[in-house]
This record gives C-alpha cells, structure tokens and sequence, in this order.
DNA sequence: TTTACTTTTTGACATAGGTCAAAGGATACG
DNA sequence: CGTATCCTTTGACCTATGTCAAAAAGTAAA
C-alpha cells in the first residue's frame, strides 16, 4: 500500500511524473489519538496513509463525537471540504493507531494540477471514487435499519470493527453503542 | 442559468475552448414524469438543466420509491456512478416538470477532458463540489432529528418544497411523508 | 496481583417516528 | 360542471431505537 503504486494505479503517470510528484510528499508519523486537525483549524494537508487508520468526527452541541468516516491504509485522508476550500474545518482528524502517512500541501498540490494534466485527472478521479462511497452511505443511512447499517459498514470497511472502539463505529452509522452492542450479541447467537 | 455562463464560472475557459466545449452539449426537451434512465441502464449521458427540475430515485424491496437527489436548473443532472464508472445504474432519473436540458456523452466528455487540461479541472471542481454537498446531507441524516433534516433541506433545496410532492421529499429526507406532513403542521402554527 | 481506567454489555423505561386506515383538498379531464 | 385521480392531512396505535444507570469485562500501569 504504498503511494507511486496507488497513484499508478489510478492513472498511468509515466515515470518522471511520477517521480516527481511522489517527491512533493513528505513522510510523517504520528501517534495514536493524535489529532492532526482540530475543529476551527484550516486543514492544509493531504494525507496518504501508508499504515495506521483515522477517522474524521466532529463534535455535536453537546459534547458527544461523531465519526464522519474511516481513513485506512492506502487511502487519502483529510478535511476535505477545509483542504478544497481552504476554509475552516468543522471535522477533527485523528489517528486512531501509530501511522505512517505522506502528506502534501495544497500549494504543492496545486502546483501538481497546474503543471500535470494527469494530476487533474488523478484529482478528479479521487473525488468521484469518495463521492460514491459518500452516496453509498448516504443510501444506508437514508432508510435502512440499524442491523443493515452495521452489515454495509462491514462491507465498505472490513476490518475496520476489531480495530477501533465500538463507540466510534456506532456513531459513524447514526445509533448509539447500546444499539450496536445489541446487534452484535444477536449476530453472533445465529451464527 | 445557461450552460456557457456556468462554465466560465467554475473555471475561465478561454472563449474558443468554451465554444468548443458547448458545441458538443445537445439540447433536448422533456416533460413532466418522463424517465431519462431507468435501473439497470447505464447512463450515457450527463445533463445541465438549464430550465426545469428532476431527482434521482431508487425502488426500495417492497415498491417504495426513495429520492435521492433534486437537480434544478444551472446544476448538472446524471445517474454519477453509472456515468463515470459505466456500470448498470440503481437509480431512475426522472425530470418532475416539463425541462430543458443540454446533454453531452460519456464518449464526448472525455474527449473534452483529453483535449482540455481545463476541462478536467472543471470535472474536478464539480465533483468536490457534489461531494461536500452529499456529505453535508449525511450529516443531516447521521444524527439529527426529523425537523433538523427538514431545515437542511429547505436551506440546500430553497425552492424545490413548493415545486414537487411532499412525498418526494419526505423520502429525500429518510422519513414518511405523514410525519413530513406532521413537521410541516408545526411549523406553521409557530409562524 | 492489585488497583485504576476504559470499553462493552445488560436491563428498565421513554419516545420519535413508523404503519395503517380514512378523510379532506386539489387538480385535471371529459 | 361532475367525476376520477392524485396529493396531503389527521388519528390511533405500534415498534425500533434512544436514554439512563449499573454491572461486567478487558487493558494497562504499578
């Protein structure tokens, strides 16, 4: 899951391309529960995640937090709307294992539209892969019961459920954690 | 809310681009209920809807329809995943009033975005913008009540409750349209 | 292994919103 | 006009899921 293989595989950049916007992003770790963005902040990184997971939450009126979406190996992470608009962001990101990512500013990015036509179609293609994911969400939380938000949360991510705290997941699908908790126990009676 | 003028607006298309990229939108006209796709389709084509108004929609197990989106005049209109990924579409479009609408191929579009490093950033640029649209939608669905998801509404879709179906809405919004109906009721008294 | 802390499970109860059925209002058409 | 059709509202009742509180299980630190 490294990220030349993953940019690859999105578009067939030649070589020196590639090189040379792999050269714009820079290694970073962080630890677990650290936060990289914090609510009020301008988000002026992107993220590749090349091991580790995250997650985006904000915080609700009265205090409780709401996962937005996971962020895993392999993919981008970032406060989208604050990163593209460069505007504040109303999400925290937070890294919810010790990772390894690459970062790359926007004027870094920027500079890459600017000067590959491929890299605007890597840009484009990235946000239509994340808008379908959104819908797909969107789907199951529109008119779905809690049990078959649970199973589509399994399908988009797979191994997401051993690795971080029930509650994150089930404010990530819209119920509380006594619900989900109840639905675990029923699950695993049938099986 | 004419084509032309909605493109220079996202990106400064130097004019021969933005007549070249024109020329290769078709208009055509629709009535009120008629389909542009139906499910299992792919859609082949994205339209701007210069005057008029549509949704998405899919059929639920048991017959019911859900909205999923409105689209209204100067926005772009299309079944997106079957379009840019050319997979069987779960979705109908359905124009909700008598339309006018300029439509360009998948093949066409591509084209565009091969000849015009521009042209991908519009592609770009439209889908983040789609994408920060939906996700705020999920936000009103993840976690607020039946009223706050009707508010949400009323301030992304200003005009559209008074031009189509309660029920259209309602679906829309994740909930039935005698509790929409309900919500409405309140309103008005505290008015 | 004891202590402290975090996360998950369980139970009892409350409620927002769903379901079903029927009655009103609109709108369009012959 | 009159009648058929569609859309919205209302009422009565029900259920999935939320809330609150406590117990249990798991994890880490000392």
């Amino acid at each position: 899951m490294n990220l030349t293989d993953t940019l690859k595989n999105i578009v067939p950049f030649p070589p020196e391309e590639l090189h040379d916007i792999a050269s714009h992003f820079k290694k970073e770790t962080f630890g677990k529960n650290q936060n990289l963005v914090t609510e009020g902040q301008i988000c002026t990184k992107l993220y590749f995640i090349e091991q580790g997971a995250g997650r985006s939450f904000y915080l609700k009126e009265d205090g409780k937090e709401i996962t937005q979406w996971f962020f895993t190996e392999g993919k981008f992470m970032s406060s989208i709307e604050s990163f593209f608009q460069q505007i504040p962001s109303i999400y925290y990101l937070e890294m919810l294992e010790d990772s390894v990512a690459y970062s790359i500013t926007r004027e870094n990015l920027d500079r890459l539209f600017e000067k590959y036509p491929n890299m605007e179609r890597f840009g484009r293609l990235l946000s239509t892969e994340m808008l379908t994911r959104v819908v797909n969400k969107l789907n199951a939380l529109q008119f779905q019961t809690a049990k078959e938000r649970y199973e589509y949360m399994l399908t988009e991510f797979p191994d997401i459920s051993t690795r971080v705290p029930l509650g994150y997941i089930a404010s990530y699908l819209g119920m509380t954690q006594e619900t989900l908790s109840r639905i675990r126990r029923n699950d695993s009676k049938k099986t």
